[in-house]
DNA sequence: GTAAATAGGTTATAAAAAGTAACTAACATC
DNA sequence: GATGTTAGTTACTTTTTATAACCTATTTAC
């Protein structure tokens, strides 16, 4: 059957599109995102917005996004010194694309 | 702090949209979807698509979300007997919002 | 008609990811 | 100096995923 061979074979476009699908695909990055898409806030209220989400892995979490550029940690020199964490602009357009599957839950959940 | 008090307080939106992320964080759920979007398939064509998605939780997912209503089972009394899944319109949708996530992947990734 | 192949799974076991709770460091207030 | 807050970290448990072998039914190849 020919037709199974045409899967990904070296295609740059589906590796990107993988890509972004096991991003979105670990837990809590969407809701992670969408809570920024807010506005910036700090380690403790993205952890009161998302409660059920332990310390541990929004902090691991923080860091891989941190990593592929989709939100900056601003560190706020102040006393005590405040951390606040934004999207980028990737991040904006990242939740700005997921916008169409908050919509689709509004209508089919 | 009252701001850190506004969150999802018996919210039913927030709940649907908390959902919504916490389907399509599941692993493999995106490609899964992604890849009906073109068409029916068999559960060996899913599998020759997404190869490293194993058998065994290839058909956990399956069974997920057709629990959800998002894909249908279809099967064809051909001999040898296929099974063949589908998208239902709620996983058309589903998989139409989430097109610009693919295209988000295309322009930044 | 026996041997190998295909389709659509299931099972057992191992590895990786996430959850839980207690702890820490740095400062601040009472 | 006891208590609290912020932003984490650590050790340990539970849940998810991965890996690979196995299974049943049917089919094609020899």
């Amino acid at each position: 059957m020919d037709e199974e061979k045409k899967r990904k074979e070296d295609c740059p476009l589906c590796d990107k599109i993988e890509y972004s699908y096991q991003l979105i695909g670990k837990k809590w990055i969407g809701l992670i995102i969408h809570t920024l898409l807010d506005g910036p806030k700090r380690f403790s209220e993205i952890h009161a917005y998302i409660p059920d989400l332990s310390k541990r892995v929004l902090n691991e979490r923080i860091k891989e996004l941190e990593d592929c550029g989709i939100i900056n940690r601003n560190v706020i020199p102040t006393r005590p010194i405040r951390t606040e964490y934004s999207l980028t602009i990737k991040g904006t357009e990242l939740g700005k694309a997921l916008i169409p599957v908050e919509q689709w839950a509004k209508k089919w959940l």
